[in-house]
DNA sequence: CCAAAACGTGAGCAATAACTCACATATTGA
DNA sequence: TCAATATGTGAGTTATTGCTCACGTTTTGG
């Protein structure tokens, strides 16, 4: 049993869909994947199954992802993308105001990030761990703790790069918890993770 | 492609060891599926690869456990198991002290929990979700709320069941990320969370 | 000492799944 | 109109892996 090659070449690229059509064997075969990760986890998680489930062959598939480690990949990579739009939104919108509203802003932009599809969030982010990443995905993983440094920097928040990181995790595993035990009141939501975060930080809630 | 069954008997048990060497057997087995968890995941995760590390054959893993999946499940039996000790010591140690004190102790179990191996922590913790688990280690879950319920309740903290939950959200959250990328103070850690937990329940930190 | 029970072995069966390829159909642009 | 290109197909190849079983070895109890 050979070791696994520690890293490889993330994905060769296979081709762009160009047509209409093509594009809606992409979409398909993204939703599909989406039902079989949050049904079956990464486990379970089969090409052939994600075909059929998608209505098309696999042969299909395999012209738009090379291997099925990119089906995730892309699929985590668009999840962050949408996570980094919605905190530098946050951001900008809040910029002139203190450290509570600021903060509030951001905790709200993530859980309306987790919100639509908590299963599937935390499929992904499960998943994640499992699929070499695009250079794209690690990079837009910087950039979420980017956002995070810079609005705490601002506020002469110290030690912020572990002030950063202990807020996305506890953060996380709240608004995970909550979303996937079925709480749909997002505003208590909210104001339970801002007690937690502004306590963390030694200021006031918003 | 048939549907996977909702949910079958989740082991038929097989013989408990009874020689010296039987109990060795067992033990380089859940060794080795301990390595093999961290380094591959559930993913990578096989009998016979659990067999050839462990410098068993198959047909010896199989007479212990009835399939992979109980493997895990025993490793994560085993855990919740340690993990309960550890809380309810903590609880009954603390138990004439206030709430700062009492939730410290439990942070400082939680933290020491973790602490060994937080890779394998994290392995089976992800595991856990993909594996049925026997009724023990469902039961053992629900006593390790249960402490935490109770110590709130004993210091007047509403909405119990809200708060355990997500006590234990924010802790696991926090601990787990910050293990993981190899901190190794573990009272700077566990002064942070107590920070974030007393501003959760709105009291000053121990 | 010896039979029965416990323990250990590993080749191999059957199922599954990643991925290819030779071929068919649809669309486009000139 | 029609070739070039894009897209779609799915049976088949190859490798992996969960698990069994027929058999050998070690330990134990009387």
């Amino acid at each position: 049993m050979p070791v696994k090659i520690s890293v490889q070449p993330p994905a060769k690229p296979r081709k762009k869909p160009r047509q209409a059509r093509a594009q809606a064997t992409v979409d398909a075969i993204t939703q599909a994947s989406a039902h079989i990760l949050v049904a079956q986890g990464f486990e379970g998680f089969n090409t052939n199954a994600v075909a059929e489930r998608a209505g098309v062959s696999v042969g299909s598939l395999y012209q738009y992802f090379p291997n099925k480690e990119s089906i995730v990949a892309e699929m985590v990579r668009a999840k962050r993308a949408r996570l980094l739009s919605g905190l530098q939104a946050a951001e900008v919108v809040h910029q002139e105001e203190e450290l509570p509203e600021a903060l509030a802003a951001l905790v709200a932009a993530t859980i309306a990030h987790q919100k639509g599809w908590p299963q599937l969030s935390q499929a992904l982010d499960r998943a994640a761990a499992l699929v070499p990443l695009s250079e794209e995905g690690a990079a837009l993983t910087a950039a979420i703790l980017d956002v995070l440094q810079r609005v705490l920097r601002r506020h002469a928040v110290t030690d912020v790069e572990v002030a950063a990181l202990d807020l996305l995790s506890l953060c996380r595993g709240m608004i995970d918890g909550a979303l996937l035990r079925g709480e749909t009141d997002t505003a208590a939501l909210q104001a339970r993770v801002m007690r937690a975060a502004s306590g963390y930080l030694g200021i006031a809630a918003a």
